[in-house]
DNA sequence: GCCAACGTTGGC
DNA sequence: GCCAACGTTGGC
């Protein structure tokens, strides 16, 4: 099993719209960058632990867990022409987008914030730290778990 | 295939 | 709202 991390702006989409839900399920969908699309496609696998990422908000961090119920197909918004996420390059026999689909699993007690997570030493590898503009992001088993310790 | 211009992300 | 960082586009 792999973790990952999603970013997403809580006024948009927070964790608190995931838990309620249609049975606190989502699609993760309008990820349009290469990089995050290619994990979505090829390495998000059923029942990986998601922590959702509240960004571009006053309280920036580390808010809570989600499960992948189901692996990635293509986005069905880049087809419509209506959503903000349409893409008139893509096609139905020449996806360029992928979503997986998340289900709530819960709350952190507290808040991770970014700046908590920036000046812990022993989360080394996560991509946060660094490269600020990635919306899906592996986070290696060590990562995780400090940022779970953090949360208590 | 390089790279300048431009657009977007996202922290502050 | 500002602006740094970085991804994408398009001319050459």
């Amino acid at each position: 099993m792999n973790y990952w991390l999603f970013k997403t702006e809580p006024d948009a989409f927070s964790i608190d719209d995931l838990k309620k839900a249609p049975l606190q399920t989502t699609l993760w969908e309008g990820v349009r960058n290469y990089q995050a699309r290619n994990f979505m496609r090829d390495d998000i696998k059923l029942g990986d632990l998601v922590f959702i990422y509240h960004s571009s908000c006053k309280h920036v961090g580390v808010v809570g867990i989600a499960t992948v119920t189901k692996e990635s197909y293509p986005d069905p918004t880049q087809f419509d022409l209506n959503s903000d996420y349409y893409d008139a390059k893509a096609t139905p026999d020449n996806p360029r987008w992928f979503v997986v689909e998340v289900t709530y699993k819960c709350h952190l007690n507290k808040r991770v914030s970014l700046k908590d997570i920036k000046t812990n030493e022993a989360i080394n590898e996560l991509a946060l730290k660094k490269a600020g503009r990635l919306s899906v992001m592996p986070v290696t088993q060590n990562d995780w778990e400090q940022i779970i310790a953090m949360s208590n």
